[in-house]
Order: structure tokens, then sequence, then C-alpha cells
DNA sequence: TCTATATAGATGCAAATGCAACAAGCCGAC
DNA sequence: GTCGGCTTGTTGCATTTGCATCTATATAGA
């Protein structure tokens, strides 16, 4: 198999400084822990998190307006919108008329698109927890508390 | 201007589990941040963080090879390869032969390139803090205590 | 030494991304 | 009403990515 150098992440140093301390654990740490659990969705052969965020968002919260998934998932529109594309071209989400605004379209999930989010989820909840098994219940809810903060 | 839907931070929801919970702050947060940075470098019509890290690695740790600033950033060597590419034919680093390994190549910051670097800190530094201004410093190393255990 | 295997880096190709521009519909001021 | 400006979603184009593969060199082991 190929390299995996996300996990080199044993040698590498961090700033002293508290502001850059921090902002280099966040920079790092995110994409190197994804890329843990993409790589095992990868290896059984699913697709990507952001599908999943797509299938989740429409079964969590019904059929959604692909405004409001951008929205939910910070990405650009004509990301979404093409990624919708590819969805539908699997059969996953269908896109229907808008009823009260002849622009829109809204975005509903298929059975197919329900039975793949489960098959994800199988994957991907336990590699997330591995991914953070490193923390305690309570540390990780201080780490989420720090991070939710600075959306504020 | 666009828009800067990465701002829409305010009313996301976060999942009550607190490993699950921990896991969306980290993936949600990290890419809004950068976000919020890399618009004030484009705005002063700077190159993104990635040329910053390249610069910053060689003029701490002096000239490298590719690999090894691989393994520093955490991308793949592919990505290396042609991120070297585009800054040498920009004049901001140089590569030279390699004299203990004929595969190799030492790449080197030239002039252009550490005055660069200092042009982009000086957007960056204050950037970073205001992103991390919601943060006392106990916090900030808080923060980062916790992501630096997950990397172990 | 000679061979097998691993590593460094580059690259062709297909897919994905970002940007800018666009059409179509909405909405509020007048 | 209608006019200007905003929002929604799409698309052409250039750039960037990821994957697989390739060459050249290094290194370990028989």
């Amino acid at each position: 198999m190929q390299m995996q150098q996300a996990d080199r992440l044993q040698g590498l140093k961090y700033p002293a400084d508290p502001i850059q301390r921090a902002w280099v654990a966040i920079q790092r740490m995110g994409p190197a822990l994804l890329e843990r659990v993409e790589a095992r969705l990868k290896d059984a052969g699913l697709p990507a998190l952001e599908w999943y965020d797509v299938l989740w968002a429409l079964e969590r919260e019904g059929p959604l307006r692909q405004r409001d998934l951008a929205a939910n998932m910070l990405i650009a529109r004509y990301s979404i919108s093409r990624l919708i594309d590819r969805m539908e071209a699997d059969g996953l989400v269908e896109r229907r008329e808008c009823p009260e605004d002849a622009r829109g379209q809204v975005v509903h999930v298929t059975e197919a698109g329900l039975a793949l989010r489960q098959r994800i989820w199988a994957v991907y909840g336990p590699a997330m927890k591995d991914a953070l098994a490193a923390l305690t219940e309570d540390e990780a809810l201080q780490l989420a508390a720090l991070l939710i903060k600075l959306g504020c």
C-alpha cells in the first residue's frame, strides 16, 4: 500500500506561543484525523464523508434546499451544486421543484441514500471513536467547548 | 463581494455525544478559521498558507529535501513536488542537487522567498490572533494540549 | 558481488475545485 | 406596476488534486 504520512504526527514540533500553538494544533490535527477516518471508509469501498454529511443532513432535517445544505456544511454553492449532481447520478438523492421559490430546488434522500448512510455510519462511527480514543469523555467535551467558543 | 458562508457558524448545532461533539467541532472549526485567515491573505494579494509553511520550514530548519518538507507539512510527495514547481517558477525557492543522495534534491529558499515570508507573516500573525481572540492564553494552551494528545 | 526490495521524485490522466460570469426568479422602494 | 438590486443555482475555463505508474538511485541480504 501507499504511504500514510499523516500519521507521522509524533516527531512534530509546536510553537511555544499559546495562540500559535493552538492554531498549529488545530490546523494539523483536523486533517490528520480526517485522513485516518477516510482511509477506513475507502478501504471499505465507501464514499467520502462529504456524501455522508449530505445524507445525514437530509435524513435529520428532511428535504432541504441546496442553499441550506451549503450553509450546514460550510461549503460554497457551486460545490453543493456539483456534489448533488454526482450523488443524484448515483441515485442517492433527487432534486425536485421548490413550490415557494421557482429558482430553487429541494433535495430529497432516496431509499438507496438512506441505506448507504447506514453502511457508512457502521464504519465512520467506530473510526471516529478510535481517532479520539486518546481523550476521556470529559476531555472530549472540554475540547468541543473550547472550539465552539471560537465560532461565536 | 461574494459569499463568506464559512462565517455562518452561529446557528449550527452540535451532537450531544462527547466524542461526536468533539469530532464535529474539530472538523468544522478548522476549515472555518482557516478560511477567515486565508481571506485576509487573499485580500492583501498574498499567496495561500501552504506557501508560507514551505518558506517558514526552510527558514527555520535550513535547506530541506522534498521528503522532509512533505513530512513536516503532512502532505503527499507528489503534492510537494508540484508545490515546489510553482514556487520555484516564482523564484521563491530553488532545487539543488543533493550530495549524499543522487535521487534527491535539496530545496533552498531565495532572498525573494525570505522577503515574501515576512510580508505574509505581517498579515498572517494578526489574522491568526483575531481568529483565536475568543480564547484566553490559558484556554489556548488547554486546547493545544488536548489536540496534541490526539497525535500520540 | 549481485539481486531484490524500498525510496525519492516526477508525471499522464481523470476528477475535483475555485473563480467569474450567467440566467432566472424574488423582493422592496418608489 | 416596474425598476434596481439581491439570491439561487448552474456552467466554462483554468488550476489543482489524487491515483497509478515510471525512472533512477539506494540499501539490505544471500
